[in-house]
DNA sequence: TTGTAAGCGTTATCAG
DNA sequence: CTGATAACGCTTACAA
């Protein structure tokens, strides 16, 4: 037995709300747009038309293809979420782009890359109505994207990669900093530096790196804090690759660094995470910090569990991202943009000190 | 001196392809969408086409107005990033639906939240074009988004909140998971016991609550744990509410639970960053975990640089968030969904034991 | 297998 | 201040 034939309520179109209202369509749209002026009692007539018939604003598909605007911009994230937002430095950044987007009602599109699949993350860029593409985290020099996003005409802000001359870069100057931190452990007196790098490519192993395989990193910021790191120390110091980007990643890592003969006085962690884990291993090993072993990290997070200060280079990963927001919302405005750099500081924690007497 | 005109290259459309191609528009479309059958030949033409002229394949904008489909998911995000994903069970329920989503294709656009900011949020998901909203991580019991989004009739789901009929829930049993964790410290013989709530309230302070508090609760998960400790109980154990999810804000509100006496012999932490907040608060007054206190959390994510095991209620946050994903694409493709419960289990960690001898 | 034609729901332009 | 009209770029019955 059929039931009675329901017909599917077509939700109202501003066609309908201006009919109900007796004006025009145009007159209807300029009251949601209030680009020109309506007359007030012609603006009530239509929103109370609206309300009458549940007509929540105009359907932002169809306005965004008028206007060649969606009011979205899509943020490359390297590496599966899980893993990308497990460093706090990333999320911060995220934050402060988040926060400069909302200021002008634009939403954020994750588009995550796990390792290998940037072509499906090329595909969503492609479906997905963007207006700017984002790489908010420093990802391999090159990427498949580029190509895809630049044929649609679509603006792109990156943090160092992937280098292109299409994509507009928010650039830290990674090797600069790394020697400040060098400086310091070197004017402390350590001669016994090692360094413990963030991967090189997606998916690379834990383990001893030297100089050739550095210069081949995939990634740019690795590649230059380890650059910097030889340049000023010489291609002998040890250096040691984490194969990921966590604590417990790196604690592994810092084990071949730390049981190495002569031990290092001092380890060069490309960034807070990875030095966290050094100084699990160093606990582990019943070494002090920084009595038995100086610990540097990068970026400048907080890491709550830990009672001391990291000496670090503080990024301002939260200003950061309100700068690609800022960057990208001038693109859109059709300003010329150019690359900038993002200033760092170095910060003196409490995980430096001298070398231990021998 | 005005330079030469420089007309705008209006970028390719699927007609011009199609003309190049020598083809009807139509046909050059089912190129791209594959949904009927095109010779080898005028496919390869039009691909030719496309090629030579740059075109990178359908706009995404018009594509979504004729078929009514964005192919985005709105995710709701209670507070701001940064501190939303401070919590590693948030971030895992985000990965868990961004793995789904991505399988079909579909993109995840974030909407934060912060502390009084509801009108924004709920402007950004109504000026967007998204095909269903997901409430990821228990907000608030009522939400103004609702209206927004069900006047739209775009489709929602939730994990226990907001309360209403026109989202699809996907709970958890939050009172029968705490009383699980009670019995457990029961057991083992203890009779001082104590709670740890989250915020009641966006927003609110760090201080001892009461029942009436409780039971007025925004957050239905903060409610229920608190309700089935009462419950167990009785009303008159200690329970403070910490300020912020956060170990720091933890630990600031454990001090009132571990400095009170008598003091508890066992806490119950309403998420496992709360029970670290009161590990270290713990640490900080010498006082070992289990032998001197027992702790217990909920959610059972990773804290990299806790030796221990926690005493918690594994969520599996990642499961969590692919069944959202799934319930989406049910709800997308018009199937009957109806709310759910997603199982969670009590782990037995090493941070509880009996209490210790008097 | 290919082409024709009718929208999808707005907004911009321009005239009244 | 208001209204008519023409796109925006694509998909999809339906017809050939």
């Amino acid at each position: 037995m059929a039931g009675p034939r329901q017909s599917v309520p077509r939700r109202p179109t501003l066609r309908d709300v201006a009919t109900a209202a007796g004006v025009s369509i145009s007159t209807a749209s300029l009251v949601y747009s209030g680009k020109q002026g309506v007359s007030d009692a012609t603006a009530e007539r239509v929103r109370a038309a609206a309300d009458q018939l549940g007509y929540a604003g105009p359907d932002p598909r169809a306005s965004s293809l008028r206007q060649g605007r969606s009011g979205v911009v899509a943020v490359h994230v390297e590496g599966t979420l899980g893993y990308a937002f497990q460093d706090p430095y990333a999320v911060s950044v995220l934050d402060g782009l988040a926060q400069s987007l909302d200021e002008v009602g634009m939403g954020m599109l994750l588009v995550p890359e796990p390792a290998g699949r940037s072509e499906d993350a090329a595909r969503l860029v492609g479906g997905q109505a963007v207006d700017a593409v984002v790489f908010a985290l420093c990802g391999p020099t090159r990427s498949p994207l580029v190509e895809q996003v630049a044929a649609r005409g679509i603006p792109m802000v990156g943090t160092g990669a992937p280098v292109d001359d299409r994509v507009v870069q928010l650039r830290v100057d990674d090797r600069g900093a790394t020697r400040r931190l060098l400086d310091h452990l070197l004017e402390l007196g350590h001669e016994h530096v090692a360094m413990l790098t963030m991967p090189l490519h997606p998916g690379s192993q834990t383990g001893p790196i030297d100089l050739a395989q550095v210069e081949a990193a995939s990634y740019p910021d690795t590649r230059d804090r380890a650059l910097a790191f030889v340049d000023r120390l010489g291609p002998d110091r040890p250096m040691v690759q984490s194969a990921s980007l966590s604590i417990d990643g790196s604690a592994q890592a810092a084990a071949l660094l730390l049981d190495a003969d002569p031990r290092p006085t001092a380890v060069v962690a490309q960034s807070d995470l990875l030095a966290a884990g050094v100084i699990r291993a160093a606990a582990d090993r019943g070494l002090r910090v920084p009595e038995d072993l100086s610990v540097v990290g990068f970026d400048g997070v907080e890491l709550p569990w830990f009672d001391g200060r990291l000496t670090t280079v503080e990024q301002d990963g939260r200003g950061k991202g309100r700068r690609l927001g800022e960057l990208v919302q001038r693109l859109l405005a059709g300003e010329a943009v150019t690359d900038e750099d993002h200033p760092v500081r170095l910060r003196i924690g409490t995980t430096t000190a001298p070398p231990p007497r021998r």
